[in-house]
DNA sequence: AAGTGGTCTAGACCACGAT
DNA sequence: TCGTGGTCTAGACCACTTA
């Protein structure tokens, strides 16, 4: 097994630092880099779980939490029997973009070696619609703050993002100018889980001009509900993705019901 | 608190059943199908995991995995320091889909008081493609099975899916009239786990025709990677999936580095 | 037969929300 | 202050692959 010379590379040292968040967070950070980094090739065998955690000096179940997160993101296939392997990928024009754990668009554009870019289309407080009051659960009279924003990656147009917010959490819209999650940090308002729907539908006619492709083109429209820890929903975002640049990967757990 | 009533709901005796799969999976499927059934309503808050363990006479640990798996689906929120509540939904006309825990395509229209039905376009053995040969690891001159279907509910068309295997493991394609998994579990060759990747495409005439929408229609495109316990690709499905009854739904988790 | 991932337990401490 | 979910540990046994 030459995936022994791998237990240095596991060392606590190399990943963990205080105040950085949970281990199993930070080991999978370090992992996920490594692989994107070509670092971890394709098809590496990784140590064994026992041997990274003796290496890295913590529990077998913290390692595998971090694994699991890696395994849900398509970056690694568990053989039961006989180890884990780096996921052969083919070189993908696409950017593949895991649904499990979302870095923003501009961390996740940088990871990808692109220079990010954003354009506010608009911005401002308004009148919630229907859906926003639902959906961030509005009190009556509440205005929502509202930002259009175009997306690109190496100047090309990759995605339009509209987010809605209640005006007590985004008070002042027009603040943000490139990343709305550095501004809600900054407030110590940063959700920490969102739930999100994938669907597909022809780009309009102003979504088309703006992403530059065809009208009518088939993109895809991703909805997510963020929420902070206390459960409450502060973020409602509608982004139309250009399906010929993006395509969102996830691993699949089959039930196999015996019953 | 009135989630104690909740308490003998969770009984062991209400769930696990020897020979059925892990603890987690099952007390995960228990709650689910509740949650789908309306016996927990909406926004209910569930009893604290350590009184779930008590009462389900399991440990804190495998409670806590089978609510994970309940929180990627988007069907609970877990709110830190208060409880898990049931998620609320909107009655949505449009058929969630969870990405993380797929039932088949029978199961999963069953399950959603649908009729499922199917209609078997094409099957047979053929010289594999490119992409086949190295989705699956095909050897040179080895034939695939392929198999593409129209899929319905409740006479609805709903997607169309093309499926190729190894033709050791599918050497009558003819044979799958229904479930592909049927046939499968039956030859003890079930896949365990999948990696998925979601597009957008415009209906092409044909699926156009199959799916009865209009054609260059924003279709939902999943291709699908399936594995066995040992690692080895046995399934590459694509399937077309209609945008206006299907949308796909997972959790999500922000990573808010701090770094 | 040895090693691997998969499941499970019974604790423990923390940060946070509710009160 | 107290209960909650979030993290973490050090074990254990099982089913499976590999050889």
């Amino acid at each position: 097994m030459d995936s022994e010379k791998l237990i240095p590379f596991f060392r606590s040292s190399n990943w963990l630092q205080a105040g950085q968040g949970p281990r199993y967070i930070q080991l999978h950070r370090y992992i996920a880099q490594s692989i994107r980094d070509k670092q971890l090739a394709s098809d590496t065998r990784l140590p064994g779980e026992r041997e990274i955690a003796e290496a890295a000096d913590v529990s077998r179940v913290t390692v595998r939490k971090a694994i699991d997160l890696l395994a849900n993101e398509g970056l690694v296939i568990r053989k039961r029997g006989s180890g884990n392997y780096v996921r052969a990928t083919s070189e993908p024009k696409i950017l593949e973009q895991s649904l499990s754990s979302l870095s923003s668009f501009t961390e996740h554009t940088k990871l990808r070696g692109m220079v990010p870019s954003s354009q506010v289309i608009e911005a401002g407080l308004y009148t919630p619609t229907p859906l926003e009051i639902s959906t961030l659960g509005l009190i009556s009279g509440a205005l929502v703050a509202r930002i259009i924003r175009l997306r690109c990656g190496d100047g090309i147009p990759m995605a339009v993002e509209t987010s809605s917010l209640p005006a007590d959490i985004l008070p002042n819209p027009a603040d943000v100018k490139t990343s709305l999650y550095d501004v809600l940090r900054h407030n110590n308002c940063a959700p920490t889980r969102a739930i999100q729907k994938i669907g597909a539908v022809n780009a309009s006619v102003s979504n088309a001009e703006l992403l530059e492709v065809p009208q009518g083109s088939a993109v895809l429209q991703i909805d997510r509900t963020a929420y902070l820890d206390s459960g409450r929903p502060i973020e409602f975002t509608s982004g139309i993705y250009r399906s010929d640049l993006y395509e969102f990967i996830s691993e699949l757990r089959l039930s196999n019901d015996k019953g």
